[in-house]
DNA sequence: GGCCGCTAAATGAATAATCATTCATCTTAT
DNA sequence: ATAAGATGAATGATTATTCATTTAGCGGCC
């Protein structure tokens, strides 16, 4: 029986797994049947349960991450670049669904692990942005008296929330290019009629 | 024994231990050795532990909103409003600080009954900024572009992850009335140049 | 080709530990 | 003396993890 991948099949059932259930009320038997495999085939794969989150994490947003800064690299003024960011954000978002869930509600436990794990990743994802932000002042298209470390923040943060609207509800209710574009705009010229 | 109000004592020390441990991870016991009761004293002011955490939210969120409406209404213009609404979610944050890590943590929870409760709660909230930008919009001082309804989130987001940013460090990095105005400035006037 | 024997992989029932919850008993205040 | 309040040991339910047993794939041999 060496057909299929078990390592990838279970990680595709936990992270279908978790995100309806959420970790703790997930049960290793559930991972094992929505997996199709015997509970104790799980323990030949990971460690323990904890061990199968964190390899969720592992193997999925690293790659998002790689796939965004490329992105934003293939544009040329900063303003397009926060753009671009914003759309592949909300684009995962919509794309990867269950994933999202996982990163929303799991990667904000207050386990130690965690949340260590959570500074270091995000600390990698956020960073692209307050690059952006630092070229741009560098180039005298942002204002000087903005500071990256917060504006990264924000504009993350903004970011994230609209995401977790959509995780929470059963349906994307904006259209993503134009939630993407208002919100980059409002970053890049504020809400002031002038 | 009547002497100290035992509701009131269960539920400070289970603020402590669930922004300690999270919820699933805090024992009931650790609850009641925090709040110097037994552990089935709890239960006589309890249904279960479940009912202790959203007994933290109600007691708890209901005030802080309150307190809010009544800032934001003392101020004039929309550009106040909105700067005074940062101020306060800041300044919740920093001096609750167990409070808002479980807000932070546990009410991101996939939980159904969380979920719901999110939605509810969070909503009133966010719709004192709404609110704020068509008020500022109806007076011309306001973008007509913008749909409130992602500013409200775009800019509650922005604040939610700066709070974020002090529940998992040890020291909050900013000043909290530099950082409430850069935010809000950051939505009021953007980050471009000029 | 068919038949052994061997090993790695897989199984899932049994185990063992953890805790939320209960309740028979005890305390205290009036 | 009584009852409302408090106690904490015992209960029972839940599940992560283990491990004795089974199964499947493979190479060598006749």
């Amino acid at each position: 029986m060496k057909s299929t991948d078990k390592h990838e099949k279970i990680i595709r059932a936990a992270v279908k797994v978790f995100a309806k259930k959420g970790f703790f009320s997930a049960r290793i038997s559930d991972i094992a049947k929505a997996a199709k495999v015997a509970d104790g085939t799980i323990y030949l794969y990971f460690n323990n349960k904890f061990d199968i989150l964190i390899s969720v994490f592992d193997e999925e947003i690293g790659k998002f991450i790689a796939q965004t800064k490329k992105l934003v690299d293939q544009e040329d003024t900063p303003q397009k670049k926060m753009e671009v960011f914003a759309l592949k954000h909300l684009s995962m978002a919509k794309e990867n669904k269950s994933l999202a869930e996982i990163i929303q509600m799991e990667l904000r436990q207050s386990h130690k692990l965690i949340k260590e794990y959570r500074k270091t990743i995000f600390s990698e994802y956020v960073d692209i942005i307050s690059n952006i932000i630092r070229q741009g002042q560098a180039k005298g298209i942002f204002r000087e008296d903005v500071k990256p470390g917060i504006a990264k923040r924000a504009f993350f943060g903004a970011l994230d929330e609209m995401t977790r609207l959509w995780v929470l509800s059963p349906k994307p209710p904006y259209d993503i290019e134009d939630t993407a574009k208002q919100i980059s705009n409002m970053f890049l010229i504020g809400i002031n009629a002038r």
